[in-house]
DNA sequence: GCACTTTGTATACCG
DNA sequence: ACCGGTATACAAAGTGCG
């Protein structure tokens, strides 16, 4: 008789043998801690036909039945109500031998149109999820047989899984995690699979053992210890940086040239490319820490150094090496090999130290959104958000539309002041809470509730304002469903937060609050992503001009109470501070407009600059602000950057002119004395498409094409580093890579004039000191000479 | 032929 | 491969000048 038992389901996948055998594969964690399989036998794949234009719906299926070869290949079908965009529509839901899915879907195509079918672009691992409700990263109750007559390696027990229901949100349970660092050999230039092998190969397990297998004898050696080891370890999670675009299908090659094969996965099958450029392994989790990384913004430049201690887990125990050095360190041999054995294996281990410390965030992601964790951070957030949708869609009675190419149009956005440059003291920031979260649940703005001129008759029509958009408000739209569900719910875990003492319970608490903010506030920017399922131009265009007309209204409000606004960007105000007419205008803007507004900073002093999005102010306690300027891009090389810093600290921290030119001589002196580091002069840049693509002249991507040349591959998203040398010329012509550059050749004027200057100036300007003044005055210093003004 | 202006390309930021 | 708004640098094309 069948049993009921507890798991947390780690991954999903399918098994399509033939026209009899089709299974869904849950694999998990159970209670007790055993790695499980769940088999869901005799699974269907559905899809949905529109079917209102005809007369008799059922016996137009049935007539489309008969056409098909085989008559199992649709093993039953209901003709029903379904929504498509809110708007209620007679369809057929076909439920299909899986074996056979595709061949049906391509009669369909042929026999109702292409454009009568609904989700027959779901695959069936993900059509098993979202149809049963099922979340990965969850606990759940499933009643189940045990197949004791089946033993795979990878797992403890396999059930038949009968009945599965969500159990409440716990803990997760204790994961077995692995790292896994790379090193390859070649002898010039980028390692390539096809000729270059694997050098070195480092693991640690979340329990702190390390190995490494290590290119001795023989390569096939080196490559069946890795992969007996991961199979006797048996990870739950393998964590990789860039395994997605390199390391998994390097490693692959490199298997099939040892005449082996990389079975990594959990029945021993290879890896496998998966969607949104993910690498798979069969039930484990593969998490590349490279995509979690991308959207970092505080990690410049993406590497894997940068992630370490951006996490606070560098605590300099090891010395770092460049990865362009690897090679260079393997081939030298003795203690060169050495250091690179102990990175290397440094590198594992802080891959799993990187891992549990994110684990929080990426289990919450993939809770809400449904995606097993290893596909959260390798989606965009577009994706994410989507998938979410979808799952939500299922409930509403939705059917989930196909992404179809559209045509790219733009929309006007949010408001921007003009500041008003200059030193400013005691000015509060207003921000707008969630301004256009709250614009679209206040109004009702989804796909199912835009309307376009003419309105259509027979509805309650909300127009907006200076467009042509109209909000159907007879019903409430399928985005104002979710977003309420998403504020309501995040409002109860902020309410659970205040009576929770226990720290595990608290982060997880915490970062869920996180993530359901996270989504809500994605989904103005989904409704004019052109690739969007639920695309709607209108209704982000909607959402931007009532974002507007609170700002314009709110700016007036302030004018009428006497609070002079000094800049204001899309959903803020700068004003003046003073506290008691501030707070009139946030109670004017909650009762009036009815929207929520906070004071979010105080700066006892700002500077603007001339232009927008462009300015630094310190707070009361002595935080220095820095938005926009140089200092925070990371085009432009660590002195100026610094050099700027230092500046808006010295203006902004009570001194004056005199002493910020006084510092800025010192900076260009000590860079005339050559007392700098190469890396404070290092610009880098992104290589943003394929270097074919690009048609202009740039020193990034002329670097980028030497390096090519020597052997080196860039790849879309790589950052270039190079610095301007002396010479003749565009400067394109005359940058170098960082590696080659030696210090004599550095062109010390470009980076006075077109860096140090141009940074400081900017600042300087609005304080009264011009570019040509700046450049006296510092020239003046130089020469030893008095100030003057 | 040269200096100056305008236009186009590219990057990275803000909210 | 989430949106539009914005600043800025550099290269290249355009323009006017007896």
């Amino acid at each position: 008789m069948g049993k009921t038992i507890y798991f947390w389901l780690l991954d999903v996948s399918k098994n399509i043998v033939n026209e009899q055998k089709s299974e869904i594969r849950l694999w998990g964690v159970s209670k007790e801690g055993e790695r499980i399989l769940l088999i869901r036998d005799g699974v269907v794949q559905t899809f949905y036909v529109k079917l209102e234009s005809y007369e008799d719906p059922e016996a137009e299926i049935k007539r489309f039945n008969k056409l098909l070869p085989h008559e199992s290949m649709v093993k039953s079908f209901k003709v029903g109500k379904r929504k498509i965009f809110g708007r209620e529509t007679v369809c057929a839901e076909l439920n299909c031998n899986p074996y056979w899915f595709k061949e049906v879907v391509k009669e369909a195509k042929k026999f109702f149109g292409e454009e009568k079918l609904f989700e027959d672009d779901l695959n069936i691992s993900r059509q098993f999820l979202l149809k049963n409700d099922l979340t990965p990263s969850t606990w759940f109750k499933a009643s189940v047989e045990e197949l004791k007559s089946i033993k795979l390696k990878g797992v403890d027990r396999i059930y038949r899984v009968n009945e599965i229901g969500k159990i409440e949100l716990d803990e997760p349970p204790k994961l077995k995690v692995m790292g896994l660092d790379v090193v390859y050999f070649a002898r010039k230039g980028e390692p390539r699979p096809e000729k270059d092998p694997v050098a070195i190969i480092s693991v640690c397990t979340d329990k702190g053992l390390k190995k490494q297998f290590i290119l001795e004898n023989s390569e096939n050696e080196l490559l069946k210890g890795f992969i007996d080891f991961t199979s006797a370890f048996n990870p739950d999670v393998m964590v990789t940086f860039g395994g997605n675009t390199v390391h998994l299908a390097y490693l692959s090659i490199r298997a099939e040239k040892n005449n082996l094969k990389l079975s990594i996965g959990k029945l021993n099958e290879p890896p496998h490319p998966s969607i949104f450029g993910h690498v798979s392994l069969v039930g484990r989790v593969h998490f590349d820490l490279k995509d979690f990384t991308e959207e970092i913004a505080m990690v410049e430049h993406k590497t894997f150094q940068e992630l370490i201690s951006f996490l606070g887990l560098d605590k300099g125990e090891i010395e770092h090496i460049n990865p362009i050095h690897f090679s260079e360190f393997w081939s030298q041999g003795g203690e060169k090999r050495n250091n690179l054995l102990k990175y290397s294996s440094w590198r594992a281990a802080k891959m799993v130290e990187a891992f549990q410390l994110i684990q929080n965030q990426i289990i919450s992601l993939s809770q809400i959104t449904g995606m097993p964790m290893d596909y959260v951070y390798a989606a965009s957030p577009g994706y994410r958000l989507e998938n979410y949708l979808m799952r939500e869609a299922i409930k509403h009675c939705e059917l989930i539309p196909k992404a179809t190419e559209k045509i790219v149009r733009s929309y006007t956005g949010g408001k921007v002041l003009q500041p008003k440059p200059g030193l400013h003291r005691n000015i509060a920031v207003v921000d707008f809470k969630s301004m256009y979260p709250s614009l679209m649940l206040k109004h009702n703005i989804s796909p199912d509730t835009i309307v376009t001129k003419p309105f259509p008759k027979g509805y309650k029509v909300l127009e907006v304002e200076g467009t042509n958009i109209g909000i159907v408000q007879d019903r409430r739209g399928f985005f104002t469903d979710i977003l309420e569900k998403l504020v309501r719910e995040r409002d109860s875990i902020k309410e659970m937060l205040k009576e929770t003492r226990e720290t595990v319970k608290y982060w997880l608490l915490e970062t869920r609050q996180k993530t359901l903010k996270i989504l809500a506030n994605a989904m103005y920017g989904y409704m004019g992503w052109t690739g969007a399922r639920w695309f709607i131009r209108a209704g982000a265009e909607a959402v931007a001009a009532l974002g507007r007309k609170v700002v314009t209204e709110t700016i007036e409000k302030a004018d009428e109470i006497g609070l002079k606004v000094v800049y204001g960007d899309t959903d803020s105000v700068f004003i003046e501070y003073d506290e008691e007419k501030t707070n009139k205008l946030l109670n004017w803007i909650s009762e009036e407009l009815g929207l929520k507004a906070k004071i979010d900073k105080v700066y006892s002093k700002v500077i603007f600059t001339e232009a927008k999005k462009r300015y630094a102010g310190i707070t009361g306690d002595g935080k220095l602000d820095v938005v926009g300027l140089e200092m925070v891009r990371r085009d432009w090389c660590n002195y100026a950057r610094e050099t700027q810093k230092g500046l808006l600290e010295i203006l902004l921290k009570g001194k004056g002119v005199e002493e910020a030119v006084g510092y800025i001589s010192e900076r260009v002196k000590l860079l005339r004395q050559g007392r700098f580091t190469l890396e404070d002069l290092i610009i880098w840049e992104q290589i943003t498409r394929s270097l074919e693509d690009y048609v202009a002249n740039a020193p990034h991507i002329s670097v980028a094409k030497e390096l090519m040349r020597k052997g080196w591959e860039v790849k879309k998203g790589d950052y270039i580093g190079y610095l301007i040398c002396k010479g003749e010329g565009p400067l394109y012509t005359r940058s170098k890579h960082y590696t080659e550059v030696k210090v004599k050749e550095v062109d010390i004027d470009y980076y006075i004039e077109k860096q140090i200057l141009p940074v400081c100036s900017r600042i300087m300007r609005v304080l009264g000191v011009s570019r040509k003044k700046l450049e006296s005055l510092v020239a003046s210093a130089g020469r030893g000479l008095e100030m003057f003004f």
